[in-house]
DNA sequence: AGGTTACGTAAACCTATGGTTACATAGGCG
DNA sequence: CGCCTATGTAACCATAGGTTTACGTAACCT
């Protein structure tokens, strides 16, 4: 059981489902009309969407409409902040540094 | 070649790696004290992450020094973003929607 | 020069994962 | 009640990708 938000969204149908549905709502075969993939396929992503919580799944008669739930998706955006973060922390120390060093990276040659 | 940051950024070890040298520079030896798998593993780890312009390496003597690029995490960013302002965005409709309809998603039960 | 350190690369292996076809289920519809 | 629509599940197959062992290479040290 994959819940690991990044590897759900490693692939690019699941990243594709998640704008469709961020747009609005949509049923299972209006998102599998958008792929070249079987429907099965399409069904198998919606459901590791699901079990990431990246997408709810309400029901309609036959119809299963999916929603985006971008809840998830904070974890991804702190991470990826929180590394700029630290990148731009350390440039500080960086020029510092280079202001010593001035560009020699390797004397002995 | 994955060139895919997303797919990039989807195994552990890497995230990892990029935590490692968002706090500073660190050699190959560095990183590869950090994990259980073998140097051969991580060194593969490291040219995945170098191929998709995530870290840059510069080389002393027999070391190679890995370096933070945080360039290519705008797309990530870009890209999460999007799809909360999307979410956002739908969220007025929605209500505007609820107000009309309340909670009569299956009339005909 | 010989040895050691610090890496990367190559080849083989194995598992996870995504794809397909075939089948099951569940709910409208005549 | 049969039938069609909409969708998920099961079983199976193929490939991608991560891991390992073994090897190659470059640079420092004495």
């Amino acid at each position: 059981m994959t819940t690991d938000v990044f590897a759900v969204l490693a692939d690019p149908h699941r990243r594709r489902v998640l704008e469709l549905v961020a747009a609005r709502e949509r049923t299972a075969g209006e998102l599998a009309a958008e792929f070249d993939v079987s429907r099965p396929a399409v069904s198998r992503h919606l459901r590791v969407l699901k079990e990431a919580g990246l997408v709810t799944c309400r029901q309609d008669a036959q119809r299963r409409i999916y929603r985006l739930d971008p809840g998830p998706l904070t974890e991804v955006a702190g991470w990826v902040d929180r590394m700029r973060g630290y990148w731009a922390g350390r440039l500080d120390a960086l020029e510092d540094h280079l202001d010593a060093n001035p560009e020699v990276p390797n004397a002995s040659r």
